[in-house]
DNA sequence: CGGTCTTGGTTCAAGTTTTAAACAAACCTA
DNA sequence: TAGGTTTGTTTAAAACTTGAACCAAGACCG
């Protein structure tokens, strides 16, 4: 079969998207590491766990929403356990899974670096769009999501099974 | 000053803009190891030089339009010509200057992976992108580019100065 | 010219991060 | 209970990045 090759217009959006994603990526880097100290990873497994309830996740479920292997953000929450930023607890009813838990530091540290954080976000990015690029930036990527995690569950789909996800009590016996 | 915080719209957008990132760089860059052996910023290289008159560049002018350090770029660099799909070359008129070749046998590795990588980068993302989205995918990233990297240049330019890029014999002298 | 500043590029050492494979414990299912 | 699966960590090796120091070559300026 023969190569579909980019048309101009595709090039020069990808070109474009490489450049802004590189750009980005390394401003955010930078500023997060100014401020507070710890690269992008770091700071977003923070926030994902002050955003969960109780503060605390399953490392496996935390690394799915990082999209990230567990050997990588063990490694990442090993550090930030370090520093006292996270804690990690046991699951009582699950005695294999571990949950990573946002301590006060971490709290305090979040609080205290997220305006600047935002601030970044919004100067590199978003104070630049308009409200409809802002729908449509949403939109393109929440396909492109969808298309490359949804490989997996799109297969099995037929199967309404179900995990039971994050470390809850398990569901009452039916009578 | 107080926080600007991301409305539930942005922040819709930024969750949905880290998590498509994340999962595309992935998987472009686990598509090109294992079919080119080298991750996507190698390849990169390559497909600049290729791009490029005569299949080489400035290892300035190169780091410049990747978005990285000279650093990085000699690094990169040194590996591809250990794998002798680049070859370096001295400027003939600026002898600070070093080009970065593509040889014959990079030329060959581009010609046989691209196809590839223009799959990868079709099914991951253009191929679910309507027409419009793609225009709007070069626009809102170009801006962000300019706004970006536009940031040193904006200061200066009142000063139309023009620095000699790419390894170029000098200006005739007038007459 | 001679001195100074800037640019281009590399080197080097240190540190960070990533990977992959192997492992153990706990859970599930038949 | 046996056999498979999920969870999470460990480990060693490799890959990568950073930043500072450095040298050489060009540019600038009196």
């Amino acid at each position: 079969m023969t190569t579909r090759w980019l048309t101009p217009e595709e090039q020069r959006a990808w070109r474009a998207y490489l450049a802004a994603t590189h750009l980005l990526e390394d401003a955010i880097d930078r500023q997060l590491q100014q401020d507070a100290g710890m690269p992008h990873l770091f700071y977003s497994v923070l926030a994902n766990l002050s955003d969960a309830p109780e503060r605390r996740l399953r490392m496996t479920d935390l690394a799915e929403t990082l999209k990230i292997t567990r050997s990588r953000l063990t490694y990442a929450v090993t550090r930030l356990e370090r520093d006292g930023l996270v804690r990690r607890e046991d699951c009582r009813w699950d005695k294999r899974s571990s949950l990573a838990v946002l301590t006060d530091e971490g709290t305090a540290v979040l609080e205290r670096t997220a305006p600047g954080h935002v601030e970044t976000v919004r100067a590199t990015l978003f104070d630049r769009l308009t409200p409809e690029q802002v729908g449509q930036l949403e939109e393109i990527f929440t396909g492109v999501v969808r298309g490359l995690q949804g490989d997996a569950t799109e297969a099995g789909d037929d199967v309404p099974w179900r995990r039971r996800s994050s470390c809850a009590p398990p569901p009452p016996a039916e009578p």
